[in-house]
RNA sequence: GCGCGAGUGGCGAAAUGGCAGACGCGCUGGCUUCAGGUGCCAGUGUCCGAAAGGACGUGCGGGUUCAAGUCCCGCCUCGCGCACCA
């Protein structure tokens, strides 16, 4: 037996009497007038153009430029999509999933009374739009714009109710001009940690001439110790540009020569490759641009209790920050050196039995000559001297990449020769260098406690180092690390005991007999890292800041905003070969000399400056774009700050709470550390600027689902079309193609696994309503799915039903009746209304679909349609299918947009039912059903349920022990 | 190892502790049709039964309860994220 699978199908009754066979044409004179693709593109189309004309979805601004219609706005309700790459692939059905749900969303708003602001915009700066440019041999920009037409084709299609006055592309000169503006804000500024905010925490970014003033005024001493009266101009500018929330710094970063360019940590897999292209990426010094977010680590992670994310992505953040409290400590190295490390265990420090060091750290570029007097033979790895055996292990190390390092949990290393004295118990206590220290962690050293630490533990038995425990393990525990809590014992010495304690109070102890001691101090570190913040690409902002003779930043003006982007005859990046770790960025823009050297008059007369050649990753652009909705036509300022307050502001409306932000935001989980994470970033430090009102960016968070489909390989492993794919029981797999067999996977949709549906097919076997219909109806938002074209139809035939139930087929009359509906029906349409409602609001659209169905096919078994049955369906409807809806609403005689229209609202009167069905039980299983008045009461109920046939078949002569009665809805009778 | 989430028909999925499988796809049968398709009607968890009816059934094992997909305890499997983070 042969059949078609679930891609092969892409031709349902519409398309399948496609224009030209007879049995269409046929089919279309008999019933012209029929709900068919073709009928549904046409009404699509029409209504698409009229919302155009008639700027239906144009939201106002309560003042300025786009303030038309403002006096009858309801209240604010801000909502977005992440706005996608302009990529050149085009979409699949996968892409649009999101923003049908955004629309849903916004036109249930509207029809709520709500003054929805919802807006699309396209991120089209950066590596993809990029990469396409560079492999088709055109300009980015000629590109990027035809990438941005094609994309805007296939969305308009959808019906999106989007205001088209505010949409934009990060790439627009204007957009640029204020990207670059909010970079010089933050290369501005500065973070003080001890002034106050406006919500009441401690610390926050300044202006950079406010600490000018302050170290001008003496008020302020200057962090390094130097004096700022003494200082001359350019050590006094080195001094500021080492504050600056943004800066200069020559640091290890992620060099990948396969795209020729440093990439940020976030943009790094955990395999060390670029995400983009999947290059490897390597470990280099380079003078970069970075982003100060440390500074911001603290207010990132508390103010995640604020706003109602997915609890997965805030632990993402939480966890990619990584906050540790502890403590520092030095620890004094015999010979006069001193290592410091940082714990979290300060608690432990009496089981400090040897000290670790990565092999990256500097006190290896110094190490005694000689073994001291009874090394044990087992640590110095065969070598005459320290030196050798710490050259060689530094070595080994260095050879290994990150990814074999951290694969390899087996513990290596070598004795450095150097004692430290451990500052509690005054024993000199043997130093080793081994890679499961991390340079980048803490200090790159760790005082080893093998009784409290399981790695350290695993060393000491490599090593035979000695093992004491300092937290009293509990009964059964058998030898080995203990990491839990119980009393402190082992950890009395000459000068302190911390014998009895529990673990936090020995951690405050000893926290502060360190700090009495000057030798530690309470500590906190974090994984974060600042932000890299450069790129050596072309197709990305240029940095506004230009170099004098010193080498110096310097901030272009306001006035000379934006910086464009120089067209370069050759705009390709300059990459390596994947694997050539010594190569060095050139940035495509260094090519026109011409541009770099500029002649500016920055208030000194006219002078020669090296402009900054690198440019802002992608990020830069996605990072404020959500304000650049709220007014794209204003000039003067990066948001005006009443907008701001009436869409963004802390209760702005009733959901909105302290934080503020977006009130809906949704898009893939993909950018949990990357996109949200920065974005929060630059929000808070133009929320401490004074530029925004609101603490975060998006209050709520939502990530929907991905729609998967199944994808078809041959038996030499190539993709075949999965729509040509046939069901086959002769074959093994169940899957054959042209004959051979061929075998299924399941994940993503793309063009190279052969697996993909575009919207456009869509649209013509279907129409735009039955495929938003239908991509809401296939499960909850936010659940991946697999695709399944061929079950479309059943959307196809609810909007068809409906139709019918309005429209005849044969004579495009309407024929729906003018009297009242009868009592079930009435009831049903508000309990209907009632259950969507509810369903609408919590964003289930599937099963709000469902119950629509359920009531439309009530009406397709009357003999007569209710008009006022008919009426409140369509609206119901209407976010969902918003142009049949509004094509029936017309025939119905209403003239208004129905995005103007009520949203229904049942009568309570009408959820009053004249029975229900109460359930007869015997031990929790049902036996029977009795139809009730709902008013009844428990004893009649029992008297009734214990005479039905079910329960006394089921009692069979046994004795009743009790009965559990809930009415009117259920007895429970209890034999004994 | 840690964190988050999920396991329910052939498939996508529904179920404030109270009728498991709403709704849709697919499938089966019927009506309409010269015919295919569309449309319409009926059926469709498994097993026993002609039927009435009954037994079983939400990853596995326990528990709480008159009553458990749902709550509790212990496992298993899968997905995602993090991971030698001191």
């Amino acid at each position: 037996m042969r059949v078609h699978t679930q891609q092969s199908d892409l031709t349902p009754s519409s398309a399948q009497d496609g224009p030209g066979s007879r049995a269409d044409s046929a089919a279309a004179a008999e019933t012209p007038y029929r709900y068919t693709a073709a009928l549904a593109g046409e009404i699509e189309a029409r209504w698409q153009e009229r919302w155009d004309a008639e700027g239906t979805f144009h939201t106002p601004n309560p003042t300025g430029a786009l303030a038309d219609g403002a006096d009858a706005a309801g209240e604010p309700f801000f909502i977005m999509d992440m706005f996608p790459y302009p990529s050149g692939s085009g979409l699949h059905v996968g892409h649009p999933l999101g923003y049908i749900g955004t629309d849903v969303v916004g036109r249930h708003h509207r029809m709520s009374g709500y003054n929805v602001l919802h807006a699309f915009g396209y991120d089209a700066f950066g590596l993809p739009a990029e990469q396409y440019a560079v492999q088709t041999g055109q300009h980015p920009r000629v590109t990027t714009e035809a990438n941005i037409l094609t994309m805007r084709r296939q969305l308009k299609r959808l019906g999106l109710a989007h205001d088209p006055r505010r949409t934009f592309a990060t790439t627009d000169s204007d957009y640029v001009r204020w990207t670059q503006w909010i970079f010089l804000q933050i290369f501005d500024a500065w973070y003080d940690d001890d002034a106050p905010r406006p919500d009441g925490g401690t610390g926050r970014a300044r202006p950079i001439a406010e600490l000018v003033a302050e170290l001008d005024a003496g008020t302020r001493a200057a962090s390094d110790g130097s004096v700022w009266s003494e200082l001359d101009d350019v050590q006094r500018r080195r001094l500021l540009d080492e504050h600056r929330l943004a800066y200069v710094s020559e640091t290890p970063v992620n060099w990948c020569p396969g795209l020729g360019t440093v990439l940020a940590n976030e943009e790094v897999t955990v395999d060390g490759r670029s995400e983009r292209g999947n290059f490897p990426v390597f470990k280099r010094n380079l003078r970069q641009w970075n982003m100060r977010i440390t500074a911001y680590a603290d207010r990132l992670i508390e103010d995640l209790d604020l706003i109602d994310w997915p609890e997965k992505v805030r632990a993402m953040q939480r966890n990619w920050i990584g906050r540790s409290e502890g403590a520092q400590v030095r620890f004094e190295v015999i010979g006069g050196q001193e290592i410091e490390v940082f714990t979290t265990r300060p608690d432990t420090l009496f089981g400090a039995t040897f000290m670790v060091v990565a092999p990256e750290h500097p006190l290896l570029d110094e190490v005694p000559a000689e073994w001291p007097d009874g090394t044990h033979a087992r640590w110095t790895g065969g070598h005459r001297s320290p030196v050798a055996a710490v050259a060689t292990y530094r070595a080994q190390s260095a050879a290994r990449t990150a990814v074999e390092r951290q694969a390899d949990t087996s513990k290596t290393g070598v004795f450095t020769g150097h004692l430290a004295l451990n500052p509690v118990t005054g024993q000199p206590i043997p130093v080793f260098t081994a890679d499961y220290v991390l340079m980048g962690y803490g200090t790159g050293a760790i005082m080893a406690v093998p009784g409290g630490d399981e790695r350290d533990f695993d060393f000491a038995q490599a090593y035979e180092l000695p093992v004491v425990h300092t937290v009293a393990p509990p009964e059964g525990h058998e030898g080995g690390a203990w990491t839990g809590d119980g009393l402190v014992v082992n950890s009395a010495g000459p000068e302190l005991s911390l014998d009895g304690l529990d673990v936090p109070s020995a951690k405050a102890a000893i926290v502060a007999w360190l700090e009495e001691r000057g030798i530690g101090t309470g500590t906190v570190t974090y994984r974060l890292r600042d932000w890299l913040f450069s790129r050596q690409r072309y197709w990305g902002e240029p940095f506004p800041i230009v170099y004098d003779e010193h080498d110096l930043p310097i901030a272009v003006p306001e006035s000379l905003l934006p910086v464009d982007l120089p067209d370069v005859p050759d705009y390709s990046p300059r990459t390596y070969a994947a694997d050539d770790a010594h190569s060095t960025p050139e940035p495509p823009l260094g090519r026109n000399l011409d541009w770099v050297d500029v002649e500016l008059d920055l208030g000194d007369g006219p002078r020669r400056y090296r402009r900054d050649t690198n440019t802002m990753p992608n990020w830069a652009g996605s990072c404020w774009y959500y304000l650049n909705y709220l007014d794209p036509s204003r000039r003067d300022v990066v948001v005006d700050p009443e907008l701001e307050r009436y869409w963004m502001g802390p209760h702005h409306n009733a959901t909105s709470g302290a934080s503020g932000g977006v009130d809906l935001y949704v898009g893939g989980v993909e950018h949990a550390v990357l996109h949200l994470l920065y974005a929060r970033f630059w929000h808070k430090v133009l929320y401490d600027l004074g530029h925004v009102s609101s603490m975060e960016p998006f209050r709520k968070l939502f990530n929907q689902g991905y729609i998967q489909a199944y994808a078809y390989k041959d038996v030499r492993g190539q993709y075949v079309p999965a729509a040509e794919v046939v069901e086959d029981e002769a074959v093994a797999s169940g899957f054959t193609w042209d004959g051979q067999e061929v075998f299924r996977e399941y994940g993503k949709i793309g063009k190279s696994l052969k697996n993909s549906v575009t919207p456009d097919e869509m649209y013509e076997a279907f129409g735009a309503d039955t495929f938003r219909v239908y991509e809401m109806s296939m499960g909850p938002l936010d659940v991946s799915r697999p695709w399944d074209t061929r079950a479309a139809v059943g959307s196809q035939r609810f909007l068809q039903r409906l139709w019918r139930n309005v429209v005849d087929e044969v004579t495009g009359a309407v024929v729906v009746t003018d009297s009242a509906p009868d009592l079930e029906t009435a009831r049903l349409v508000h309990r209907t209304i009632a259950e969507v409602r509810t369903e609408m609001d919590a964003m289930r659209f599937n099963t709000a679909i469902a119950r629509l169905i359920v009531l439309n096919n009530h009406l397709t078994g009357l003999a007569q349609v209710p008009r006022e049955a008919v009426e409140a369906l369509i609206l119901l409807l209407a976010p969902l299918a918003p142009h049949i809806t509004q094509e029936l609403w017309e025939r119905l005689g209403h003239a208004e947009a129905l995005l103007r229209t009520p949203y229904p609202v049942a009568d309570p009167a009408m959820l009053v039912e004249e029975t229900v069905t109460c359930v007869v039980q015997v031990q929790g299983k049902v036996r029977d059903r009795l139809e009730v008045p709902p008013s009844i009461g428990d004893a009649e109920l029992t008297e009734l349920a214990l005479a039905t046939a079910g329960v006394q078949r089921a009692l069979d002569g046994r004795a009743v022990r009790t009965v559990i009665v809930r009415a009117p809805r259920l007895v429970n009778v209890v034999p004994v």
